[in-house]
DNA sequence: CTGAAAGCGCTTACAG
DNA sequence: CTGAAAGCGCTTACAG
């Protein structure tokens, strides 16, 4: 059979700087400045030296050049995001990658999954590394661990959730005002009873898309109904029981209001489940994939995504560039998007 | 304001083994025996460093240890998919993530967009931070350039798509198996004129998936006919125009096979434009979000995505602690799920 | 334009 | 059990 030996049986042994300089019969030093593009080398030299270059193989070693070098160009950064599988992730973590790219810096990853001590064990796992960079979607309700490392020097945004008790750059979506105008949109439509069914108050994000549900009933002079706000709803069959239940009650809600995408989707399982899809009304904060292709669609808050991660990416790279401006937090606005669902008018015989 | 100045102006210098070192007043080797956990030294003495640690605040520099360590544990892999943002790419990240995380290794991440010179540039990247290992969803169709890297010791698994020309250990799923399957249970609801709809056919999986529907209609005695066979398509858009176009045929198909997840949702989309949904059966390779909850659900070929990252990841974890077995290419079956689009029967009066 | 020496933060190999 | 010296692959700071 062809074909080398897997595994690492045969190592011939990675060449190095040293044994490019001996084929090319020139100092260390000299192939130093060759391969960093340093101009000042006789033409000649940089020829031989690129030749036993490409003879070797070589391959410099950025983790050891890094480790003298002062004024390093950043090589690598670090991304923490709820859960890499999820699509609201994934899409934040393309768009940094994208704007890491341009800068030939490549992105490490890891997902918290809402797990406080997960956030820190893989900050410290990304500062042992020495990433020159970190975009965090944080997980935990204290990030103030950090400010030994923000004085380190290593960069710091946050992204979709600002930081706690920490001063560093965010970019966040107008949570609030987003669920605020999803509420007043159903509240258009002729609805009085609307539920909110959202993720752990605790998370950030979940508060404040609940502060714009409250908001929009207030405005409406309605008085909030505590029987018909859900928290704590992390899953997508979390949320279908949750909305079976809500709509078993005596006097139920002829609309939901759903956080996050997870609870839209449960949502929308339960209606189906319930042949009430065309009976209630729902809007979801987030989009969520094939969301049009529902019967109805679904309407939605929609959030930029890719918009906050490049400009998470970019407030990054200004900083690693040295910019000294005052921390800022970007907020994105949301979009409302029209699909059916959440234009449903309430029925006369619920 | 309170809060710190950001950017990296106060640099107060991150403290090296020598600082704790020092202020424990113990030499930088007994230090390092404690950060590593050798148990040969004195209670007391780790004791005394420990504090002295956590009061600088001390971190290891694991890029400057693996640079003099021979039996280094690995510490980065790296990860090539073809676009991170979709979810069948974010699955296997997520799959190998925790594989990773187990071990303490961390994920480094790329996108190909199926470019093979992306392909190179990234490996190439990941072999100048000297990562331990790669987990590559390949572009290109020739991987020989990888040889060097194999021998000089960087372990390597592909993923999802075999590698050419190159003896490394591969996961795969059962694509002509899955495909011919999927072509297999159209022709037991009685249809025979089945539509190709496919991304490039120099995609490997793509290939094989085409040589699984030629084969279940070649086992029917059904000679193919190529005006329902369309390559190349790589965007729900470009799948939605293709479908319609096929469906305006003076004898249009009564079935269709979709070789892909963005091909089976713009396919979806042509069937709802067109309203004939439910008179044109549909089979699409991969499932996808939602799928479930279409009008009718998507009948799919679904992959073990979740499994086919854990086993590559596995695979390569093997090879790191020295496994020397011969490569191997891993094929893992694929499975039909019928929700609908698929149980179709052919239209009388089409 | 070129190179020999020292050093980055750590581990190895060797003494005590 | 503990430590001084050399070295990992490279860059810096300094001579020539």
């Amino acid at each position: 059979m062809a074909g080398g030996i897997p595994g690492r049986s045969v190592l011939r042994a990675r060449p190095t700087m040293r044994d490019v300089a001996a084929l090319a019969g020139v100092s260390l030093k000299t192939v130093s400045r060759v391969v960093n593009g340093v101009s000042s080398v006789d033409p000649q030299m940089t020829e031989r030296v690129n030749a036993a270059a490409v003879k070797l193989g070589y391959r410099p070693n950025l983790t050891a050049s890094n480790l003298r070098r002062l004024h390093r160009r950043p090589s690598t950064v670090g991304m923490l995001v709820e859960n890499a599988a999820n699509p609201f992730s994934s899409a934040l973590m393309r768009a940094v990658e994208n704007a890491a790219h341009e800068r030939d810096v490549l992105v490490l990853f890891g997902s918290l999954d809402e797990d406080p001590i997960r956030e820190r064990k893989l900050v410290s796992a990304f500062i042992d590394r020495r990433v020159d960079g970190l975009v965090i979607v944080p997980a935990g309700s204290d990030q103030s661990y950090l400010s030994t490392e923000r004085d380190a020097g290593t960069c710091l945004v946050f992204l979709d959730r600002a930081p706690m008790l920490l001063d560093v750059d965010a970019v966040v979506s107008d949570n609030e005002g987003g669920a605020s105008s999803a509420v007043a949109h159903l509240l258009g439509f002729g609805h009085r009873r609307i539920a909110y069914l959202g993720d752990r108050a605790s998370i950030r994000t979940a508060a404040q898309r609940f502060a714009g549900y409250r908001r929009s009933l207030e405005l409406a002079h309605i008085e909030m109904d505590d029987r018909l706000v859900r928290h704590g709803i992390h899953s997508i069959d979390a949320a279908t029981s949750a909305a079976k239940r809500l709509l078993a009650l005596p006097d139920p809600p002829s609309a939901i209001f759903a956080s996050q995408n997870l609870v839209t989707i449960g949502v929308v399982r339960a209606l189906s489940a319930l042949h009430c899809h065309d009976q209630v009304a729902l809007v979801g904060f987030d989009d969520f994939p094939q969301a049009d292709m529902l019967c109805p669609g679904a309407t939605v808050i929609a959030q930029q995504t890719e918009q906050m991660g490049r400009v998470a990416a970019e407030r990054l790279f200004a900083r690693l560039d040295g910019d000294q401006s005052p921390t800022e937090v970007v907020v994105l606005p949301t979009t409302l998007i029209q699909r059916g669902s959440g234009e449903l008018t309430p029925s006369v015989d619920r």
